[in-house]
DNA sequence: GTCTATATATCGATAGAC
DNA sequence: GTCTATCGATATATAGAC
């Protein structure tokens, strides 16, 4: 029986990888399927089996390409992160107020232009040793220095009015995470016209005059 | 090796049920033990000897208790979303703006007081057969038709003024789902002071006359 | 209700032929 | 690079004694 919309883990169906994630030949139809499988199952709820079958090989050509089933999971985390750092390093602005609607449309871009390696990378994490994962956690730690600088150089010039700057930066962070998980079939908004609405409703949460 | 902190699914430690559930016995131990794994693992990624070791019981003496795992995952699914309703109904108001405060607040409130069981709730439905999952979606669409209903009567007495229903109540949404993943260990705020300041930003998002 | 023991299926991964 | 075949470990769940 299929899964009604409602019950899935993601509204999403297509599976996307960003410009430049090479999906010629077996390796790469291995990384889309993965994509699709750990977003809609997870990484346990995947068998090396499933991925296989779903691939049109058997489970034992999988080990041309990847050591093990947990190098899937890393490259597919590594290839999102990247992304959503690549993003929001390209997202400029003169001052505060334009500098966080740049930033904030780029992370829900984001996740909702890669809904799927954003489901991963957000909720598969944990399933990496600590070793594969470190990597993803330095690159996070750059994206929140990021959103903390914008809300504190905003606060300094007055511009923002906030009552807090970390619940404030993970309200934001947190509304932007879940475009994710909801945004796919049937949701009548291009991915640009959620971003900036959002980036308004940040400015709101900032207090930003306007 | 233990998983650092900004790696895990959540940043709570204290297995915590709502009032009410029995937590007696071996059933209850159970149930807080498959808390805390699914919770820090996921369903998937625990084991029906994982939740035995950490009961200490044998894996046999679970199905005395419980006819299989699915079972014990959906009654913590069902737990947590009646948890959230209840908080939800229990939200009253005069106005608009308080109810979507009342709202906010419970919904918060409900992910920061019991942020494992949220987790599952919101995490780990997939796992779940459509048929042990459906009581679940019947809730969700509840509550989502609740807040509905506020960001309407907000709009038509003009207190609210947004660029969209659907966006604004996703972002609302969202940041207070988010809460069960970060709140914690190490977070200097209470409950109570998470759910005030959100539903402070959600007026602001509504863009309520303040 | 809890145990020991085990049935049966599937898991991730490997060996070796082509 | 892909296959067939299979290893050893682990999965969920059950049978039957106490």
């Amino acid at each position: 029986m299929a899964i009604p919309l409602e019950q899935r883990r993601i509204a999403a169906d297509e599976v996307r990888l960003p410009a430049g994630v090479p999906l010629e030949g077996t390796k790469g139809r291995i990384l889309q399927e993965a994509l699709r499988l750990f977003a809609e199952r997870g990484f346990h709820g995947t068998s090396i089996r499933d991925l296989a079958d779903a691939c049109g090989i058997r489970s034992a050509t999988l080990y041309a390409h990847y050591p093990t089933k947990e190098h899937v999971l890393a490259e597919l985390i590594r290839i999102g992160h990247e992304d959503h750092r690549d993003r929001l390093l390209r997202a400029e602005g003169a001052d505060p107020v334009s500098r966080l609607r740049a930033v904030v449309r780029a992370h829900v871009l984001a996740h909702a232009e890669h809904p799927l390696l954003a489901v991963v990378a957000t909720n598969e994490l944990h399933a990496l040793s600590p070793e594969m994962a470190a990597p993803a956690l330095l690159i996070r730690a750059d994206a929140r220095q990021l959103m903390y600088d914008i809300l504190d150089e905003g606060l300094a010039q007055g511009l923002f009015e906030m009552p807090d700057t970390f619940l404030v930066l993970n309200a934001i962070s947190g509304m932007g995470i879940r475009v994710a998980n909801w945004y796919g079939t049937g949701v009548p908004y291009t991915p640009q016209e959620i971003a900036d609405a959002y980036a308004d409703l940040a400015l709101r949460v900032v207090g930003a005059a306007r």
